[in-house]
DNA sequence: CCGTTTGCTGGACAATCTGCCCAGCGGACT
DNA sequence: AGTCCGCTGGGCAGATTGTCCAGCAAACGG
């Protein structure tokens, strides 16, 4: 199990260059149809990639805002908190977590003030004791893991060591 | 601007089976090849499908702990602390937030005793006052879009509403 | 109310890619 | 030495993509 060089670049060539095949792939990587053909396949049972489902921007679906809510959940509470949560479009994300808030949730809303009915509806349910909400306000490390795959595929520095900022 | 309700089908599609051509998925949601097409096209070039990267689990490669680190920042150093997070591989995601925590971000390693050397290499920097880490025990909601979207798209009642349970 | 624009349909074409199979080869393992 | 495994290089039928076109209907603007 793991990631070999090849494996990272043929990560690293998917996520720039979605739209390749395997045999444009192949060529990129000057290595044989078939070695791609049975890396990724390799790759994808092995369950290092997941799959290759589209990227939705939230902002561009009109959910521009972004937000983390810590929760604290009533003793036992824990099943019916996480269906709960399950069905509100608007959480994104859901974790159970260590320390004293149980749970972290990842939000969006259309607004500020349309955050306030996304929280309301989070924290409407019996279970929750109390909910800590932060704003994110940018994002200047979006969500990434090819630094991860060039690390665990022994792929030395990456290009670019700088290079920050964004919006969200 | 927006998805409508064919928009939404198209991307709820690709989401499921990321490896259905144009051609298949004009079959699928019962319309011209050129229509789906012109949809995926104004759908990329309007960020609302920002790509298709592959969805790499940080888990398979060797990085089966996932943690949030709230992190306290000197007055003015600011884009220091960006620059010096955005060199650690294992920060997989960082934002500035409202409240006292100045930034969040979400880590990833080897185990929890690997997480020590991530988050002492994460605060290991002179810009960051002080830091406070929460292990992600469970992960009921997988980050998902697919409920935004159907909301986005006005596409009525999502098929299932319970099914709770996951892990990392 | 009419002309125009826009989006979708249904079809056609060449070029390309995919899925699949095969033989050979070299290194690693037993 | 014998065997297994991964990669190479090639071949082939079938499916898909990129592109362009004409017809149509609904929405739009005057």
């Amino acid at each position: 199990m793991g990631v070999d060089r090849l494996d990272g670049r043929l990560i690293q060539l998917l996520a720039d260059e979605p739209r390749v095949g395997v045999l444009e792939a192949s060529r990129r990587l000057g290595v044989a149809r078939g070695t791609v053909q049975a890396r990724l396949d390799r790759l994808q049972s092995s369950g290092v990639i997941r799959g290759f489902g589209p990227d939705v921007d939230p902002a561009a679906l009109g959910y521009p805002v972004t937000a983390f809510a810590t929760l604290e959940i009533k003793q036992g509470q824990g099943q019916d908190v996480r269906a709960h949560l399950a069905t509100v479009p608007e959480v994104l994300e859901l974790h159970t977590i260590t320390g004293h808030g149980d749970m972290l949730c990842r939000l969006v809303a259309r607004s500020n003030a349309d955050l306030q009915r996304v929280i309301d509806r989070v924290v409407g349910f019996a279970g929750i004791v109390r909910a800590s909400t932060a704003i994110v306000m940018e994002n200047p490390v979006p969500l990434r893991i090819i630094p991860l795959v060039r690390q665990a595929a022994g792929i030395s520095p990456p290009p670019e060591a700088q290079a920050v900022g964004s919006e969200d």
